[in-house]
DNA sequence: GATGAATGAGTCTTCATTCAT
DNA sequence: AATGAATGAAGACTCATTCAT
């Protein structure tokens, strides 16, 4: 009944795990984790409610794993060619404009992120290991104030003020009004970090 | 039955309202909206299920209650006492602090705020509302802007960075590392939203 | 705080208990008896939860007397000035037209008789009695089947039949159509009772 | 777990759904509609409360749904090997007789259809969309009226009358009394119809 | 007598998860 | 692997009734 889009050779047709990560991201993001249904997100996705459980062992599992691939996907994304023979200031600027293309580029994994960042819907375990998946991002930060590029704090203090910085980018931008001056925010936004 | 609260003189006994009400915010910013099952809210509470539908319509009032509450209390902190002939930059400055303190006082509130800011579970006339006391702000920003004191983007810019600051200020706080350096923080965030 | 309809001397202001009966008569032919909360009843009749089962220790005595109530105002109104030395037929035809002009006069309830006819939400005890007081009409049926008027079969076959044509006849004179043919349609209907 | 009605050979087990309404049938008509849980209902079916709603959304789906059936069978066996080119009178007498033999054979649905016409309980669309199916009967009606087989009164008041006098016919012939001059209360019933 | 806040058992309904096919 | 009917524990909410004032 569902093996529509079967055969297809060299097609891209998405995957059932795909599709079910798809519409979860969509769902969650909409409604809200406890709010969702597993039923919507098997009808969303076009599979079946057993489908659904073949794949993800329960629901948790699921909004466990979309945050992990959403994450990753993210890292991947931002640290990407990264020359680590470059400047240190111009390792964290491209840096920051990578997350931001990434970010207008997928506004709805942003939203994901952003309401599910410490969010106890999100198993602590998976926390706790997308967190170390950050390690290259911190080592950055550590260079950065030994080189004075950064002000004097914590590490932490900047991991924190970067990522709401960069949030708050990305919902300026978000938002149409003053779409023309992205750029203009973008810079001011980005000044404000480095202090 | 209901006479416990009898005969304290002096006594600041909450009400049922507000027991209900405090039950809930524990509850919501630590399990979440629907994670959290009435029943445990009003048992938290000490009243019967009955009650807190007595005093609340339905969950979803409840929650906008609360949301709106703790806005409208935040806001009466922030612009408490606040004498308009001061030089807009002092007032500003002013406001900063006197949110951080409140939020420092009250970190539950403060995680159930940023928890519930944008979130589908607030519905969405409350969260119009709320914005809408916020006009003081607004306007103190409009005329920083006008005098210079803040850079020259649009008033939405500020509230978003402001918002974003601050909230990272406060998360900083809340953390134990660092703590003998509070100050030195809370100066650098506010440095921060001066450019 | 409700005292407004007090010390009217002469006056004839409805006694809450009235007003209680007359607001659950309405709210239980619309709705029906279960889903009717009490609450409603009492606030429909302007008075608090607490009056309403002070005059009745239950909702089921309520709609039992409720049921009694109107079963023995439309006895007493039947059997009004009935001069048993009339004819029986006389006397039969007279009941039956006092009955229908009673009935065209308060089909409220008519249609509370009709609905809670046989329901199991009357208690059996008031059903008995109830039927009990209906002797006068059982013993003038006997009468005039003796007597050839009514048609040789059993008595009970006369009072089902009787109730079920009266029944009719008032859903019909209900209904607008044809209302200007009453006299009419009243006229075949009995003369259907009669064979 | 769900293998019960397997292989039965010639067997007639009934499906959930029949099961279903079947007890709702039966605990609608002895209790009513609000006092009947539905839990009570999947009970005495044999199901579990989550396939209830599996087959029928709410509760207001269920009875609607019970009383469209039972209504529709009614319809079925009244009219069924009607031979349209008889006499108007012998169809009619017909469907008369053949109506009392299906009640006689299905005294509960009797007692439901009886106990719910009319009543706030079927939700309106039903009770519209039952009373279209009948339209069979009506043309009948007319065709009579106009044969002066049925007297020279509006149809409504046919419908109405017979109604009544075919539900006292039943009523009487389902109290044991009298049983044995069951054929005489039939014929007598019916000759009122005829006037 | 009158009030209405408080109670909590009981109701309808949802939904994550299983499992026979 | 895929399906979807079946399950039943759990949740939001209602409402008859009580009782302190």
């Amino acid at each position: 009944m569902t093996g529509q889009d079967d055969g297809m050779p060299g097609g891209h047709e998405e995957g059932r795990r795909e599709r079910i990560l798809g519409a979860a991201l969509y769902l969650f993001t909409t409604s809200g984790f406890h709010a969702t249904p597993t039923s919507q997100i098997s009808r969303e996705a076009g599979v079946s409610t057993g489908t659904l459980f073949h794949y993800f062992p329960d629901k948790q599992a699921l909004i466990d794993g979309l945050y992990l691939s959403i994450k990753q996907e993210m890292i991947a994304e931002v640290q990407d060619e990264a020359d680590p023979s470059l400047p240190t200031r111009v390792l964290l600027e491209q840096g920051f404009l990578r997350y931001i293309a990434w970010g207008r580029a997928n506004p709805e994994k942003v939203r994901f992120l952003t309401q599910f960042h410490h969010s106890p819907n999100i198993s602590e375990a998976v926390q706790t290991r997308a967190y170390e998946e950050f390690r290259w991002i911190q080592e950055l930060f550590i260079r950065a104030i030994r080189e004075g590029i950064l002000s004097d704090h914590p590490v932490h203090y900047h991991q924190v003020m970067v990522a709401q910085i960069l949030t708050g980018i990305l919902e300026l931008l978000g938002t149409d009004e003053g779409s023309a001056s992205a750029d203009a925010i973008i810079a001011a936004g980005i000044a404000k970090i480095f202090q």
